[in-house]
DNA sequence: GGGAAAAAATGATCTAGATCAAGAGTCGAT
DNA sequence: ATCGACTCTTGATCTAGATCATTTTTTCCC
């Protein structure tokens, strides 16, 4: 593993301050993986013999039942960590991952990790934070899916587009497919969300979206500090992706 | 504070094991608190002054959007630690928690909770571990909610009844009015799904519930040992090795 | 016990969003 | 460009469960 990549896993929440020693030991059997979109990352069922660490592409977690229904738990982008709260507790995972774009990974053997928890406690306090983390997302994604109705839930999500720009026209950064499993809805209601937030000054012509007036769309939709993320809030954890 | 208690909150997961020394710091300004059903036990939006231990009663958290609408987002019975991740990540809280019958809980002040995390690597683990345990938790229940109809998610609950109790014949250990909250859904649902589930040899009379032929019922309800809370997995810390 | 008040059951609607089914763009490779 | 495969849009149904309204059953307090 070379150590442009050890240097970015260090940055991340999970890492970031902690003893060069822990880190190697910790790093010392991880590998780097690359797999195709549609791949199968992580198994539903048993216990993670990896940690991973998301580097580049994107990963849905999802649950699925015995008679086969399927729900997106969770989608994660670069530098999230995926079935931690698994590796951690070494119990069964509870979702599968599936890339939904080639990915670039790193696999932490699960043993390392807990047995760097237990003998480091900066790497230790940092996990417990990231679980914390974790914790909220999850929260705030069921408050986002449960208050909201479909086409609130696409105006908040532009809206966070817009302030994290700072431009009213941009261009969404997954292709709106991507975009209802992030939304938790169907593709069909993606678009009628659209259509009903044309009444509202947006506008969408292929990837590119276009605010004619964003306050209109934020009376309507209600965005809320306490569900959206805060892009200024996030204090020390998970580290910026920049573009390496 | 008691030594009743003391010992009591030393028995949970993110206490067991944890030095004296450690536990005398963290609980030195704790109060026990009694409050009627009904009583507002966390506000949203504010960040915790506390960490609150349930050790009777329940309490539901209560996610709510600025239009007034409201969900709930997860159920606590005693000895659960709620808005654990607002305090160990000083953020404001994401739900408010409403006593839904008259509880009796420990406040523990959030800095003491933090203070202790940071100066001991076992209390850190353990906190580690809830954290984990609360993300399982909460992934399990939006299966719950996502995968299952609700006459299944009833009857799964009835069935993790008769796995605890061992019996065939059982009271339910709350209302069914709350029983609604904790599946998800509206009382009158819950009614209807007892009725759906008289096709499968179910009979309610009053709080008492007799499971005809237990089999008829998972067979149609298909629980899931990675939706349903398993009673033989340890509910224990991952804490066994501790340095220092 | 009687009788008010809460909880539960039952019935009649309503609705957001899923699902099913065509079209209409859009893109990339030859 | 031409084809063919996606992605997206739009329209027509369908459905689980919510909501609203009413009745029946429990609870429990004097």
């Amino acid at each position: 593993m070379n150590s442009e990549i050890l240097n970015r896993l260090a940055s991340i929440g999970p890492f970031s301050g902690v003893s060069r020693e822990t880190l190697e030991a910790v790093f010392r059997d991880a590998r780097v993986r690359r797999l195709p979109a549609g791949a199968l990352v992580a198994e539903q069922g048993a216990r993670p013999a990896f940690l991973d660490v998301l580097l580049e592409g994107s990963v849905d977690l999802i649950g699925k039942a015995p008679d086969g229904r399927e729900t997106v738990v969770q989608s994660c982008e670069p530098m999230d960590c995926f079935v931690l709260a698994a590796v951690l507790t070494d119990a069964p995972s509870l979702a599968r991952g599936i890339a939904v774009a080639p990915v670039q990974l790193v696999s932490i053997p699960a043993r390392s990790v807990r047995d760097g928890a237990a003998s480091d406690h900066l790497l230790a306090l940092n996990l417990m934070g990231e679980q914390a983390r974790q914790v909220r997302t999850i929260i705030r994604r069921i408050k986002n899916l449960n208050l909201r109705s479909a086409m609130q839930r696409l105006g908040c999500y532009l809206i966070s587009q817009y302030d994290r720009t700072g431009s009213i026209a941009f261009v969404l950064p997954v292709p709106k497919r991507q975009l209802a499993v992030q939304l938790g809805m169907t593709p069909e209601s993606v678009s009628r969300a659209f259509a009903a937030l044309r009444e509202y000054g947006v506008s969408v012509s292929g990837r590119t979206v276009k605010l004619r007036d964003p306050n209109l769309v934020r009376a309507n939709c209600a965005p809320d500090p306490l569900i959206d993320r805060d892009w200024r809030e996030p204090p020390a954890p998970c580290g910026d992706s920049l573009p390496g």
